[in-house]
DNA sequence: GGCAAGATCCTCT
DNA sequence: GAGGATCTTGCCA
């Protein structure tokens, strides 16, 4: 099982970011389990990317992206927010999908109460790691299994997969490798 | 050592 | 629809 997802996350990062969406993201705290559904991503190219944060190399902070393939790279964002990547490309590239998005699968109380509000739990990048209670403690794990946080085989994907462009950069802003999945 | 910008979210007008 | 919160990274002096 984990095997075929290990499989999943094997070539370019354009194509392995669609293919994310209809699995699930689970976390296990001491507040209760808590599962969502991934419903949007985008794809950064590591050193072939101007808008990845690996663009310029090898930093203290995404270090994380550099890992084995499956390696969450957890940052800050504007100072407030955690975002959440998995790293697809492995040694020598740190291509990574960044999580943006899910749908509430399972212990939507826990994470209405991590959020402090019964809505707009999960749809967006900083809220889908409040609603899992991810911080950057979670960085550098793998989502195969003995981190905090799991990566698991969806439901079986319904709906369609909407390509466009990525949101909040300055750099590539034309590049179509924000992936959305839409109901059916 | 200082400064500007950033893969965002929430509140108020 | 616009602006503030809040802090880390990376670049430049």
């Amino acid at each position: 099982m984990s095997r075929a997802i290990h499989r999943l996350l094997d070539g370019p990062v354009e194509d392995i970011a669609p293919a994310l969406l209809g699995m699930r993201l689970r976390t296990e705290l001491p507040a209760g389990p808590t599962e969502v559904v991934i419903s949007e991503v985008e794809a950064y190219a590591g050193e072939r990317d101007p808008a990845s944060h690996a663009y310029r190399g090898r930093t203290p902070r995404n270090v994380s992206m550099f890992g084995a393939r499956g390696t969450l790279y957890v940052y800050r964002s504007y100072g407030i927010h955690w975002c959440m990547n998995i790293v697809t490309g492995g040694q020598n590239d740190p291509s990574a999908v960044l999580l943006r998005a899910g749908r509430p699968a399972v212990g939507a109380d826990v994470m209405a109460r991590r959020r402090g509000r019964p809505d707009h739990l999960a749809d967006g990048p900083g809220k889908l790691t409040q609603a899992l209670g991810v911080t950057g403690d979670a960085d550098g794990t793998s989502v195969f299994g003995g981190g905090p946080v799991e990566l698991l085989p969806g439901p079986g994907r319904r709906g369609q997969i909407v390509a466009s462009p990525r949101v909040g950069i300055s750099k590539a802003v034309a590049w179509p490798w924000r992936f959305i999945l839409v109901d059916g």
